[in-house]
Formats: C-alpha cells, structure tokens, sequence
DNA sequence: ATCACTCCTTGATGCAAATCAAACGATAAT
DNA sequence: ATTATCGTTTGATTTGCATCAAGGAGTGAT
C-alpha cells in the first residue's frame, strides 16, 4: 500500500490538522480587491465569474495590520468579522484562570479566524500574530448577506467551518490517543503539506512559534517536544537547529505517525 | 465569587462541551412538522411568525429510526443530510486503522449531527445510537435553500457550526492540560447541565454510555474512569451504581473542575 | 564586546495514568 | 437454576511524560 494512500485510509489526521488544504499558488505582488489577490483560490470559492468576482470584492472592508506578539482579538471582544490572513502566522488559544494555556490552532496565509465568535457573539479565545501580519477584515453581516446571493460564497463558508470542526476531532484523536512522538511526526507532517500548498519546500521549514506553543498544541510540556525532537533528530528523520527544521525521511515520519498501516 | 460566576469566567469549559444550551422545554405529545414540535426551541431559531414557521417545515424531509448499536452514518458515507435528534443518544467517533477510537462527542435530543460532512460531501466519523432513536433528516440543500430566504435560519445554522466549534476547543483543553479527575468532573456537569435544559434533574442522571466510551472521549482508559467515579463517590460528592449517577455535592464537582478560582 | 534575557537542550527524579490481572455484578441465554 | 457474556471494580506493577534542575545557544540592548 503506497504512503499517501495509506494516510488518506487512516483518517488523514495531519491532513485535517489544518483549516486549508488548497490548491498551490505562487507567490507574485497583489492588489486590494479578493479578485486580484494571489490567495484568492486559498479564501475564495471557485467557479465565479468576473462580475461575481467584483461584488465578492465587497466582503472584505478593511486590511488590518498585526505586529508580532498582538492580538488580533481576544477572548471577551465583540465578534464583527472573520479574518482572512493575507499574510503572517496566528496562534489561537484558550486559557483558564488559572493559568493553564491551550492553543487551538496555528493558522497561516489564506486561512480564516474568527469563527469562535459566531456563536454568542462574543469572541472565546485569542489570535495572537506569531510574526507581523496582515489580514483582510470580512465583517460577518456583509459574508452573510453575500452568502445569501451568491450559493457557492454560502457552500464555501459552510465548509470553513465543516472543515474547522473536521481538523479539530483529529486533534481530539491526537490527545486522546497518541504517543508524543505520534504527536510531532503528525504536526510536523501537517505543517509541511500546509506550507508546501502554499508554494514553499516540502521537506524545510522555519518554526514560527516556540517549543512551549507547540507543546501546548499537542498537550505536551515544552522539555518533552525538545526531546521528540532531538530523537528524530539522532534517528536522521530531520535536521533541527533551533526553528529550522529539514525533514530528511518523510516516510519514516508517517510510520510514526501511523506505525501499524504504512509498511 | 459565585459558583456560577466563577464558572463563567473560567472559560465555561464544561457549558462548551455540549452542542446546545437551550431553554428548559416539557415534555409532551408532538406531530411531524417542525412548527408543531415540542424540540423546536432546541432546533430551530426564535423569532419566526407562523408563516415562516411553515416554511420551515420543509426543511425535514423524513424522519429515520436507529435501533441501538446502529450508525446513523459511518465513516466514508456520502454527506446528504444534516440530522436533528428528536429521541435517544448518540455518540461520534473517529478511528486509526490500528484499532485506536476516539469519541469526538456525545449528542441528546434536540442536537444536530453531521456537520463533519460538509466539507468533503462525504462523511468522517461514525454516528452510532447508543439507545434507540428517532432523527429528523433535513437534507442540506434544503438547509442551504432556505437559509438563503430566511436570514434567522441562516444565523442560526451559522451558530450551530461556531457551536461546535467551540466546545471543540474547550474538549482540547480537556484534553492537553486537566487530569483524570477534573475530566470526568467537567463531564458530569456538561451532562447534568444540557439534562437539566431538556427537562431532566440536575442531580439525577442515567449514563448512556460505558466506561470505556467515557474514558474515550476524555482521552483516559476505562479502568481511570472506574476509578475516578469512585474516588468521587469515596469523597461523598456522587453516588454511583454501575451507570445511575446522582450527585450530591454540585460544588464539590466544580471545584474540582477548576480548583483555583471557585472558594 | 558584555550583559541580560529568552528559548532550547539535556539529565535526574517523581508521579499520574496505563497496563496487567483477577474477581465481581448484571443481564441474557439455555 | 446454571452458564456465558459483558461491563465494572479493584489491586499490583510498569511506564511515559511531567517536573525539577542546570547549563548552553541565540538575540538584542548598551
């Protein structure tokens, strides 16, 4: 059984991990309007035409800039908007008060933020920038008014948020179910396919959060990341130099993820 | 602080683990059509006259029955329909080829499963009956049809989506950073909570499901789960026998749950 | 360059939950 | 009633990860 088979059969848990699974695009300068922006097959369904594309261009208001370490909103604010990152990498996370922290999810270009909001109104957690960012502000009264004349804007945004709650039961499975090492092949596999969709290496990548992030990611303490880490690192399944990460055996990275199915 | 005060700052983790916190509705006598359905505050969006209401009604096309230990739908199925409980209890779940399940949650009467179709018209987890039940099948063109005509029920099925999306990342925090104990406490108050809005005590409940489907969801072997009831029960907080639960100490659960800002 | 700070790595130890194992209780079948 | 089956409880032991601790590497400020 071929490896990429093998993980579509297995639940395509890391596959899940992540909001986008979009075409690839190519990097290139852009305009303001969603029917110019190189992200558009990322954030915007497919199958308009031209003059659909221009009343679509009336979703996004405003851009908004993020600096590294700001929020872009927290948990408690008033939900107006989803987000779309144009560019830059988010964290969202929820905390208790007693200091325990969980971050949800890492989100990268062309994908959407905010969808915790809709329920009461009221975001519940925090998207913190991890580097400078830019995002298209999309207040939600002008997405659903679209969505009600346009079907494929409708079907789109439903399956965002399909796809949220898909990604996240395969998060579920990872903590209830998986080892630490598991737990890391399956990120860093995630990762990868995410960035590589989106034009850049499929075996390089620059961490853009810390050991700790990552941890309270996969419900695991900072100090037990670095050593899954170094493992792979003494096993030759990857390079690592701090955030520099350089997979040198993907398939022994899906074997960990999935010991029994992929042999 | 009050208790309810508290729980409410502290994230509402176990009020987010439900799909629904409906108002408390009695139970009696009810025909087919939504208008006329006693789970209506449960399912449907206020706010409706009586000519919309009709409208609404075309939104179920049939009703189905699932015997107990059947899948409403599994794994692989074409996505076609959303599914309203009307009778019984169901669980979703996820599994690894190696054998590994993950109960991803619990649904009761008035909660809507399915949503993790949309995204692939195709579903990916099992829907299995743990008593038998009755759903009300509403196709999800029509469910997109007419949301498109009626801004509520648009809304609506938007919050259904953020819902769920929501108690996801509170069963992510459950899951990376409480133990056993405050897992199963946190459990029993979401249970407790959503009964007691559909009518049921609050301090009175018959599980539905077994150990080892509890200790699934909360990512913890059955025997943990054994042992954490009675430890709960040792500590006169609950009393158990076999699946009839009745708590005694509502308080105690709680503290438990979030030992640092409830005292 | 030096210092301060943050992040990361590695080692030693402890512990919560998993695993292994056995017995018990409830339910259904014969 | 008797047996079989399944779910549950409880005890003994193991183990994977957390915790505690210390030092190293990278980065920015002065």
């Amino acid at each position: 059984m071929g490896l990429a088979l093998c993980l579509l059969s297995h639940l395509k848990l890391y596959q899940n991990m992540n909001l986008a699974t979009p075409p690839v695009i190519t990097p290139e300068s852009v305009k303001v309007a969603c029917s110019n922006c190189n992200l558009r097959e990322l954030c915007m369904p497919a199958g308009f035409n031209a003059n659909d594309m221009k009343k679509l261009d009336e979703i996004v208001a405003t851009r908004r800039r993020v600096k590294q370490g700001d929020m872009l909103f927290s948990n408690g604010d008033a939900f107006t908007s989803l987000y779309a990152i144009r560019t830059g990498f988010f964290k969202t996370c929820i905390s208790t008060e007693d200091g325990r922290e969980q971050v949800t999810g890492f989100q990268m270009a062309g994908e959407i933020i905010g969808l915790d909001g809709i329920v009461t109104d009221h975001h519940s957690c925090n998207a913190v920038a991890l580097e400078d960012a830019e995002v298209c502000v999309m207040p939600f009264a002008n997405v659903e008014d679209l969505s009600r004349e346009f079907p494929l804007l409708q079907r789109h945004v439903h399956k965002i948020m399909s796809r949220e709650i898909v990604r996240e039961n395969s998060v579920m499975m990872l903590l209830g179910n998986m080892r630490a090492e598991e737990r890391l092949a399956a990120f860093l596999l995630n990762l990868t396919q995410r960035l590589h969709a989106r034009g850049f290496s499929q075996t390089e990548l620059t961490l853009r959060m810390s050991r700790e992030e990552i941890g309270s990611y996969l419900g695991m303490k900072l100090e037990t990341v670095s050593r899954a880490f170094s493992k792979f690192s003494d096993d030759g399944i990857i390079e690592v130099k701090q955030r520099y990460v350089r997979i040198l055996n993907t398939d022994a990275l899906k074997k960990i993820f999935n010991p029994e199915t992929c042999n």
